[in-house]
Formats: structure tokens, sequence, C-alpha cells
DNA sequence: GAGTTTGAAACT
DNA sequence: CAGTTTCAAACTC
């Protein structure tokens, strides 16, 4: 069976190929929290599981604080279910236990299921339904072969190493898990990649087992299944479903299933924002997986709830390490909120419908059955690169969906439907929340890093480009532009302002600046900018930007008075806006036909100048009579008294009415 | 808003 | 690797 060739392997960056997140050791007891020497920060034991049914098995991904684990129960043929879990190495399934031959420690099972380990180190369940799978030993491979759900994993490690595999079962064949490689062999570090495809699963973690590996390795697929034993399965930090080398950011994986046929893996690329999203065509796994293949999606950094995943294609995300960097969106926990919704002839993934800041950008730009060709001379095969944050800000599209289409005939393409908000404009929220400023290239198709939106890894959306070819429209050029950029400058898409060296400013930035005319004083200045000094890798000219600069410190001082200015006027608008709010609330009648109405609200500009008539005319009656000064006053004052006697009537009487009317 | 300045990125 | 060109953002008027 061909999962990835090699050749679409040989396009993708060599960090793709890093092997540096997880740590694999053999010697680990089943479930064991505390022997795991795994580079974790919060390890977490994953286990997986099956039934002795046909119907269920679990995935149960544990952790010794249990604040974080989220198991995985994976129903035959149809849903994955993501439960919590408490113990490390329990199968969650109430189902009776396996067969007792498949039984290890901590209810764990034997690998039966048959599996493919391909040259190029992944490994991959089939739903295979004959045993004519591919010969194992002819490719140095075990091969398992299996009636359950296909799962793919990818170490994409050159040095080809373990694989860990999960896989759900009949009934007759309860489910397993497999692992693959030298047991021998040291501590090993691999990457899981993303699992993908039609019958995606999503590599959540990587895998420890206890089974010795060269029985794997050396003997035949059914020896090397039953040989096999998974022993545990830890992500690498509590949020991490996929573990990942290099310096990661807030990211999500995400799968997009986007034809019926080719799978989809995707693969993170240590240190880069870019998602790469490989597309699978699983040539012997046939078209009988299509309506029985599972999806996982891995665990969140959240308690998880229960999560629901179809068979059927779809997207699914992971979030992976939270990083340093900062403009990305906070990527939206998966936990619960992510559906997904099977129809006929469309997989959907309703995302979170909570009220959401970002939207995803050029899927404005897609209209609907918009097709993404397959890879350049990578035959069936076919790729996306994405940005992490348009990941995110897919996940985090209230009514983004991206779907793929039953009737798609070919496997060279991928067809997407993109749904857009309902008014297909940005919220407020979210164009308020926009980490980053619209670019206005020109000239440069947005396909080089002098895009401020192709340098962060993000699709251009809502900017003022011309000719832009940053999106999914023009996905091959743009994975030569990323390609392109990386072979110059493999750390292009890192993040410029990193860590410094111990007893330095935390944040530096990592090439310095070569500033000559600004002083390192403006903008142009990148470490200015990023509101950093300059360090002493800095290649800057007259540079002005340190701790004791003068000009600096004015700058700062200016700065810090205007900031203070832009506060207070701040707060002299609420402050006014909130007593004409009040102003308005109190002169608004609080009843309908002024039954509420504070008595002065009575004396209206008619009122008073009705009431000031009658003065005057108690006034010049009691001239014209020549009455003294002081019976005039009193006349006048009585006149007073009367009006307002006659105003307070009304009111009542008005209220009265009201009352009546009302 | 147009034109200028600036420095990173790209190119040679 | 250095010099030059291209590019888009920052800045000025």
């Amino acid at each position: 069976m061909d999962v990835v060739p090699s050749e679409l392997n040989s396009i993708l960056p060599d960090e793709i190929m890093d092997t540096e997140a997880i740590v694999m050791e053999d010697s680990l007891p089943v479930a064991s929290p505390t022997s795991v020497s795994m580079e974790t920060e919060v390890p977490e034991i994953f286990s997986l599981c099956s039934t002795a049914t046909s119907t269920q098995m679990t995935l149960a991904l544990t952790t010794p604080t249990t604040t974080d684990s989220v198991p995985c129960t994976m129903n035959s043929g149809t849903q994955l279910l993501l439960t919590p879990s408490v113990s490390s190495s329990q199968c969650h399934t109430p189902a009776p236990a396996p067969k007792p031959t498949t039984l290890v420690a901590g209810g764990l099972q034997k690998l039966s299921a048959p599996f493919t380990l391909s040259a190029n180190h992944q490994l991959i369940l089939n739903k295979v339904g004959s045993s004519s799978g591919v010969d194992a030993k002819s490719h140095g491979t075990p091969l398992l072969k299996h009636e359950g759900q296909k799962l793919v994993v990818t170490t994409i490690s050159k040095g080809g190493q373990p694989i860990v595999l999960t896989l759900p079962h009949t009934a007759a064949k309860p489910g397993t898990v497999v692992r693959t490689g030298d047991a021998t062999v040291q501590p090993q570090q691999f990457k899981v990649v993303a699992i993908g495809g039609r019958t995606e699963l999503k590599p959540v973690v990587g895998v420890q087992t206890v089974s010795t590996a060269s029985q794997l390795g050396s003997s035949s697929p059914q020896t090397a299944s039953q040989n096999q034993q998974l022993k545990t399965v830890q992500t690498v930090k509590p949020v991490q479903t996929v573990a990942v080398g290099g310096v990661g950011t807030s990211q999500f994986k995400t799968i997009f299933p986007l034809a019926a046929t080719p799978s989809v893996q995707q693969i993170q690329v240590p240190g880069s924002r870019f998602h790469y999203v490989r597309l699978v065509t699983a040539t012997t796994a046939s078209g009988t997986a299509h309506n029985s293949s599972p999806s996982i999606n891995s665990a969140s950094s959240q308690p998880a709830k229960p999560l629901v995943v179809n068979t059927a294609p779809m997207r699914m995300s992971v979030p992976i390490v939270p990083a340093q960097t900062v403009k990305q969106v906070v990527p939206k926990p998966l936990n619960s909120t992510a559906q997904v919704v099977p129809t006929q002839t469309q997989q959907r993934l309703i995302m979170p419908a909570t009220p959401l800041p970002q939207i995803q950008p050029n899927l404005t730009n897609l209209p609907p059955g918009t097709v993404l060709t397959s890879a350049p001379g990578v035959g069936n095969v076919g790729y996306a690169v994405l940005p992490a944050q348009y990941v995110t800000q897919l996940q985090q599209s209230s009514f983004v969906t991206l779907a793929s289409s039953a009737s798609y005939s070919t496997t060279t393409g991928i067809q997407t439907q993109a749904r857009m908000p309902l008014n297909g404009t940005l919220s407020v929220s979210e164009s308020t929340t926009r980490p980053r400023k619209p670019c206005n290239c020109t000239k440069s198709q947005c396909l080089k890093l002098y895009c401020d939106c192709f340098a962060n890894g993000e699709f251009c959306s809502n900017c003022n480009c011309t000719n832009c070819f940053n999106n999914l429209e023009h996905e091959s050029e743009r994975l030569k532009a990323i390609k392109a950029c990386l072979d110059r400058n493999p750390e292009a898409f890192k993040p410029k302002i990193g860590k410094g060296k111990e007893g330095e400013s935390d944040r530096r930035h990592s090439k310095g600046c070569n500033c000559k005319r600004s002083g390192c004083l403006k903008n142009y200045c990148e470490c200015y900018e990023a509101k950093i000094m300059c360090s002493s890798i800095c290649k800057c000219v007259g540079c002005k930007n340190f701790e004791e600069s003068p000009e600096r410190k004015t700058l700062m001082h200016l700065a810090d008075a205007a900031e203070v200015r832009v506060q207070q006027q701040t707060a002299a608008k609420t402050k006014l806006s909130s007593q004409i709010s009040d102003l308005l609330t109190r002169t608004t009648p609080a009843l309908p036909c002024g039954g509420g109405r504070l008595p002065y609200t009575f004396v209206t500009k008619e009122v008073a100048e009705a009431t000031c008539d009658c003065l005057m005319e108690q006034a010049e009656q009691a001239e014209l009579s020549s009455q003294p000064q002081a019976v005039a006053e009193r006349v006048i004052l009585e006149e007073f008294g009367r009006c307002l006697m006659r105003i307070i009537s009304s009111a009542g009487k008005a209220k009265m009415d009201c009352s009546i009317n009302c």
C-alpha cells in the first residue's frame, strides 16, 4: 500500500524530517507516568486498548495529573469518542476483556490488526479485507492486516524510526496498538505526523510500547503483530497532541479530508508556523473504507468532554505546543465545541459556534467547489500547506466548513468548499482582534517575505494586495515559494524575536538589525518596532536603541506621555458617555405614558412659560391696582403655588389616565 | 494621498 | 559573502 511517495517527502522541507519532539523508549512499564522518560513537560500516558467486541474500542489518554487527559473511544466504523480518563492504563469500554492471549499488562492488548509500515516509515493500519497486503519482508517492514479503520501514522523521520500505531478493530480481533521499529535502539525521537485521510486518524501522541522490536523488524507481519504490545502513548506537552520539534507556536494541527479518496496527513514543521498537509491516497485501502473509517481527534489542552468524530472525512484540529510567540491568536481549545456533521455527499466540520474573532481569510476568495490540484509529479498525492494562523482562523470561524464531495471522481485533486459567515463580512470583534495589518503588496504576489502576511505564515485576508497568490487558490505556487524561502533560510518562518542569551534581555532579535540612518529609533528598525533594544548581534550604525540612550529615553517618555494622554482621553470619554447615558436614562420615562416619570420631567418648557405668564399676569394686576409690593409678591407667590398645584394635578391625572389606558 | 526614506529580502 | 536591486512599510509633507 502506497502511502506517501518518497518523492513527495523530498519536496517538503527538511525540517519536516526532523525528529526531536518525542523520545521513544522501549523499556518503560505500561502506563507508568513516573517512568516516562520522554521529553515531556507534563507527561501524559496514552493507552490504546480495545474491547472484545467489535463495536467499540477505547483510546484512553491519561496523565498523572489527569487534568489534561483525553481518552478516546473509537466506535467501530463510525465514531471515535474522546472521553475523560482517570486511570492510566485502563480500557474505558465496559466490554468484556479481550482474549487472554492479547491481553498485556495494564489491560493493554497485543496488536492483532494488520498494519503496514511503509518504506518511508509510515505505519498504516488499513481496512483491508484481505490478507494479501504488502509483503512486509520484501519491504523490510512489517505488515499487519486488519479489518478495522485505517490508521496512518508517520514518523517522518529520515532515520525511519519507530512508530506507533493504534488501531481499532473488530470483535474477533480486538483493537490493538502496534509499535514498529527496533526496540533495541536507544530512546529515540520521533515525530508523529498528522494522520489523515479518508480514514483519517489523528496521531495524537507519541507512543511507547513494551514490545521488543526486534520482533517486529525481523519477523513476519503476523508474528510481529502478535508481539507488538502497546504500552503507553505520551503527549509532549499538556496541550499537545502531536509532538513536534522545534520552536513551536500556538498552533493547531488540522486534517483536511478534502476528498473522498485521498487521505490527508498533516505535518508540522518544527519552528515553522506552517502546517503541511499531506494528502495520501491509500491505494490498497479501496473504497470500502469510506463508510467505516473513524476519525480521531486528538486531545486538547482542555479537560475533555466527549468528542464525537464521525467516520466521514472531516477536518480535525489539534492544538500543539504553545510557544513564545505572540502575534498569533490563541488557538481555541478544541475540547468540546467541535463537531462533525456528516452528510451524504459532503463532510462538514462545524466549528465552534461561539462568537469568534477571527474568520478564515481567504476562503472568502474560494468559490464553492474550488479544487486544489495535486502536487505536480507525485501521482495521486496532493498536498497543501496551511499556515497555523490560517488553521486557527478556520477553527475560530463560526461557519467555516470545508467539505469534500463524495462525487469527486478523481484522486488527483481536492475539492474544498468554504462557507463563510452569513453576512460575508468580518465582524467588529474580528477586525479589532486581528493581529496584523493588511498588506499592500503589489509585485511580490505576497509570496515573498516582503509580505508580512506570508512571512507570518498567514494567508492574506482583507489585504490591499494585488495579484495575490498567498491563498488557497494558488497553493502550488505558494508551496513553491515557501520551499524557496526555506531553502534560502531554514528559519525564515521562525519568529525573529526570540530569547536572548542568559544575562541579556529576555527578548532580542534573532538576526539583529542593520539600520544605518534611522538610529534604530524608528519603526524601520525591527528591533525598535518589536520594542526591544538592539543587541550585540545587530550591525546597525549610529544605534540609539540601547538602554542608556538619552534619545531612546526621550522617545520612551514621549511615548509614555502620549499613552497616558490617550488613556486619560479614553477615560474622560468613557465618563462623559456614561454621564450622558445616565442623563438620558433619567429623562426618559421609565414607564410608557409617563406613569413613572419623575416630577420635574413634567415641567416642560411650555409649562414653565405658561407658569411665567400666569405670574406676570398677577404682577401686572397688582401693579395696575396699585397694591403694595408686599401684597404683589404674595399674590404672585400664591399664583405660583396654584401653578404648581395644577402641574402636580396634571401629572397625577396623566398618570391615572395612563394606568387606565394601559 | 503622493512622494520620500528606510532597511529587509532577494538577487547577482 | 559582499554589493546591488527590489520591495513594501514607515514616514513626511
